[in-house]
DNA sequence: TGCGTATATACAAATATATGCATATATAGG
DNA sequence: CCTATATATGCATATATTTGTATATACGCA
């Protein structure tokens, strides 16, 4: 019997399948900072603009806005412009989703 | 209306929303390698000793060994020793989950 | 006790990553 | 055109991470 996951990469060559653990690693290397889950966490509820980030997270303009454009070239944020002020907002489920199970795992864990 | 994720940590304080992602970010952490990725594939389905993992990644002794054991005190594999030999095992299946999600989303990506 | 095998770990070198600070770019308004 | 505001980026530095090589530990067996 299959585990899922190779069922989610059957049709992949040895080659392919570095590929993926590579683009996998980078998306979740993307999500291995305190500072990046943070701004995770002020975005998740809602697009926001880079200004309200800095101000829920109390970080750097020069960091938040260097993070928000990471996460945003990993495909987990989405960016529109408008006039001077830039947004950001979750890309799609899949991360939230993710995030929920890691972070429900976690909190238990704290409890 | 509350995210999910938002859910998932509403009773807790900012010092332990801190905790949390900081948990959280060393979970990711322990995901974002390549070469810990591989040895997932290997482990993920069915548990394996050391040296079989060695075999199926044609990594060192020494890295399989050490990431092998970054994994498991990241709680995210199990670890049995019996005699000489260690074995393997996914520790629980949110970690499986995700790595469904995630790899069903970057496989469609290159295909 | 001594040897061989399986696994773990210490140390140094190479590489990557995050951050602060300064500066650049873009746009709206006067 | 000039200024003010919002956002992005370059550079240097501090810090962390990965890897190879060598060595240590643990266990079974003679």
């Amino acid at each position: 019997m299959k585990s899922r996951v190779q069922k989610a990469t059957k049709t992949l060559s040895p080659k392919q399948m570095e590929k993926v653990f590579s683009k996998v690693a980078d998306y979740f290397s993307v999500l291995s900072e305190p500072s990046r889950l943070r701004i995770m966490y002020a975005v998740c509820n809602g697009e926001k603009t880079v200004s309200e980030v800095i101000e829920m997270c109390g970080t750097s303009q020069a960091n938040v806005s260097r993070h928000l454009m990471a996460l945003h070239k990993a495909g987990i944020l989405l960016r529109r412009k408008e006039g001077v002020t830039v947004y950001y907002s979750i890309a799609d489920n899949a991360t939230v989703e993710m995030c929920q199970i890691v972070c429900a795992k976690i909190a238990e864990s704290i409890h």
